[in-house]
DNA sequence: TTGATAAGGTCTCATTTAGAGACCTATAAG
DNA sequence: CTTATAGGTCTCTAAATGAGACCTTATCAA
């Protein structure tokens, strides 16, 4: 795969450039999408428009503080737009800008990915629960 | 974009399925992959493998705390394979397995997409700032 | 006329999680 | 005898998160 020959090359330039941790993009909107709503609500917008408590409804244990404040930050980044109709009570609805439909495309990506390796990383996971030799050697005894 | 539509479709998908929040692939990888340093360190394990106190170096702003938290837990993953060399003092060297490879394609995805886009989030974060005609509002004036 | 309900939040409080930094093992160098 | 090194762990504090009460105004039911 030279994805990873690519990834690590960018990784290069970074360490390259001084890599001043808040100035990199990367970093940067990792922090902000790389939380545990951010990617779930642009996919649930990705179908189309929704109501504040249509979102709710559709992601069930996302809390509505949590809720909001996603919605909020992700609208601070310009990837959704939050149309308030001065109904009474208000009716906002949230949508993908440009932007945000610009990152259906690599968010896809990853998406695809889980689904297809989800069966490995199970597997990983339940290996090394049920592997427990390595961990009885004398020279890792902690206290 | 049908990137979007795409995604969209997924999203629908998942909802249809009953939309387990434990159960659901991408819920349980994102959880996992997306918090603020599991990437990052999988851009630096894709220009080759490292040892630990290299991996603190290029990522000055990590605590040992969380880089070995979060290395243990790609391990658990299956995503990055821990090699101790029985020297000493131990010498620990981590590296890519295949799936750990495997996703060097997404995250590509995802990193070249930060980097393309920065400057538009940066304008929209910008412009939310220094539009404070709607924060004027009595009632979202905030602390 | 109460009372309930609804949308779209905000507010407070308790629990999790992350970060800072001391500490630990054993060995080699000065 | 002191310091440094590798690769961590431990504790304590700070920050993020989740649960759930509360708010507003209007409409519908009893």
């Amino acid at each position: 795969m030279d994805a990873r020959i690519a990834l690590g090359l960018k990784f290069s330039e970074w360490l390259a450039m001084g890599h001043d941790p808040g100035g990199c993009p990367v970093r940067n909107l990792l922090d902000r999408l790389g939380d545990r709503w951010s990617m779930l609500l642009l996919c649930a917008l990705a179908q189309g428009p929704k109501r504040f408590s249509v979102l709710a409804r559709v992601i069930p244990d996302i809390s509505k503080r949590m809720l909001s404040q996603t919605l909020r930050s992700l609208e601070t980044d310009g990837l959704v737009l939050r149309d308030v109709q001065p109904t009474v009570p208000p009716s906002v609805t949230y949508s993908l800008t440009p932007l945000g439909e610009s990152f259906a495309s690599p968010l896809l990506g990853l998406v695809t990915w889980a689904e297809a390796n989800f069966d490995v990383v199970r597997a990983a996971r339940a290996q090394g629960r049920s592997d427990p030799g390595d961990l009885s050697q004398p020279s890792s005894q902690v206290s």
